[in-house]
RNA sequence: UGAGUAUAUCGAAUGGUCGCAUACACAAUCCGUUAAUGAUUGUGUAUGAGGAAAGUCCGAGCUCCAUAGGGCAGAAUGCUGGGUAAUUCCCAGUGGAGGCGACUCUAAGGAUAGUGCAACAGAAAUAUACCGCCUAACAUUAAUUUUAGUGUUGGGUAAGGAUGGAAAGGUGAGGUAAGAGCUCACCAGCGAUAAGGUGACUAAUCGGCUAUGUAAACCCCAUUCGGAGCAAGACCAAGUAGGGAUAUUCAUGGCGACGGCCCGUUGCUUUCCCGUGGUAGGUUGCUAGAUUCUAUUGGUGACAAUAGAAGUAGAUAGAUGACCAUUCCAGACAGAACUCGGCUUAUAGAUAUACUCAUAAG
C-alpha cells in the first residue's frame, strides 16, 4: 500500500490486541493505539469463517478501497486493526464503506 | 424433429475516472566514484490469476543429505503389447459384465503350497439319506398253490420335495428293481495335441468324466521402490555470547549422521594456534519449459521426427480492485506462492464435429 504502511509482524498485531482500545459495528470490529508517529498503520483480518478465499480476498480489498479513499479524513498517528465479521460475506461496498466511517466517528478518529 | 453416445473448445463484453504490483525509459535528489552500480520520489509506456490456480492422490525436474551401498522388514503395482522424462497416466487390443444401438464399465495373477471364514435356514456346507423311490429278510392282516397291504430291521438310490448365494455339470433321449455320465446328442467346464497371433487369446480335433465360494482375508508368485522437501538450499549479516579450522595420537569405548532394524561408511572427543560461526533481518532461489500453435512425414492410435511461428504474473501479511455507463443468455465453480506431466473433485451456461436409436417424408 503506497503511504499507507502496514501492519506486518505478528508482534505488533499482539500489542494492539492486548493494550489497544476496541469498538465493533455489525460488519467491522476496530482495535486502535496511539504510535507516536505521524502516519498510521492498517492491519487487517479476515477470518477462514468468512467464507473461501475468493470471498476473504473480496472483503480484504474493499476494506482497503474504503480506507484509502477516506485516508486523508482520518487522524494521524495510531496503529489500526480492522477485523472482518462473519456477517460480512455478503456485503456491497457501500455498506462497507458506511460500517468504516461509523466506526471511524465513534471512536473519534474522524477529523 | 426428438432422445442419446463420444470427443474437443470457450468460461460475459466494451468505454471512462481513481488506485495497486512488476518491468523498461526519462527526470530530480541522496550515497559513492576513475567508472559502473545502488537507494528514494515523480512522469510515461507495457504487462498482470484458472480450467480447474483446488484436493495433495500419483510421477518427474531442481536442492541438500554419502557418486545413494548390502541384507531383512515394509510399501506399491498385478490380462497383453506399445507411448512417455516418469507414473497408479495415455493409446491399441484380449477376456468378462451392461445397453435395441452409438458405446460404457472392469482391483482382470494364483483357490491341486498352506491356514482361515462361509451367519441364518436346511437332514446335510465338502461332505450328507430327513421325506420320497426301489429292494431283501422277518412278523402280521386279507386272501389262501400265489399275490396285495401294513410294521420292524438291513441294503440300493441324488431322479422328485424342502433350505440356501452355492446341494458337485445343464437339457433331451436311452437305460434300470429304482436310479446314476451308466450310455448317446448338443451345450458348458478341465486336460492334451498340432495351427494362427509379438502376446493376452482364438477357433479345431481328441481324451477322460468333474473340480463350492472367498486372495480390495492372511498368504504365495512376479516386478518396482533411499530420505527430506523452496519454510529445500546458497550468499550477506545488527544485537547477543562461545564456538570453529588444520595437523597428530590413543581407546574394538561414548555421542551423532545416512526413513525402521542389522551390517557397512563416516564426523566429533586430545593438544596447539587462530578469529570466526551464526539468530533477527535482507538478497537470491523466481520463472524459457520434457512450452504452445501451425504444416509435412511416419504410425490404427497414444506419440515421434523435421520446418516455421509465438511468447514479458512473479507477490512475500502477500499486487489484478472500486465506482459509473451500455448490451445480453443476467454471469457457475472458484484466487498463482519453486516448476512441469497426469488423476480426482466442483462447475451457470454456450459452441463445434462424428455417430446411434425413434418418428415423418422419399
Amino acid at each position: 500500500m503506497k503511504e499507507t504502511f502496514s501492519l506486518k509482524k505478528n508482534n505488533d498485531f499482539k500489542l494492539v490486541y492486548n493494550r489497544g482500545k476496541s469498538f465493533g459495528n455489525r460488519l467491522l470490529v476496530i482495535y486502535y493505539l496511539p504510535n507516536e508517529k505521524d502516519y498510521n498503520n492498517l492491519g487487517l483480518s479476515v477470518s477462514k469463517k468468512v467464507g473461501n478465499s475468493v470471498v476473504r480476498n473480496r472483503i480484504r480489498r474493499l476494506i482497503k478501497e474504503s480506507y484509502r479513499l477516506n485516508e486523508d479524513k482520518i487522524k494521524k498517528g495510531y496503529n489500526i486493526i480492522i477485523i472482518a465479521k462473519v456477517r460480512s460475506n455478503s456485503a456491497d461496498f457501500k455498506s462497507i464503506e458506511k460500517a468504516l466511517l461509523h466506526l471511524m466517528k465513534k471512536v473519534k478518529l474522524w477529523q
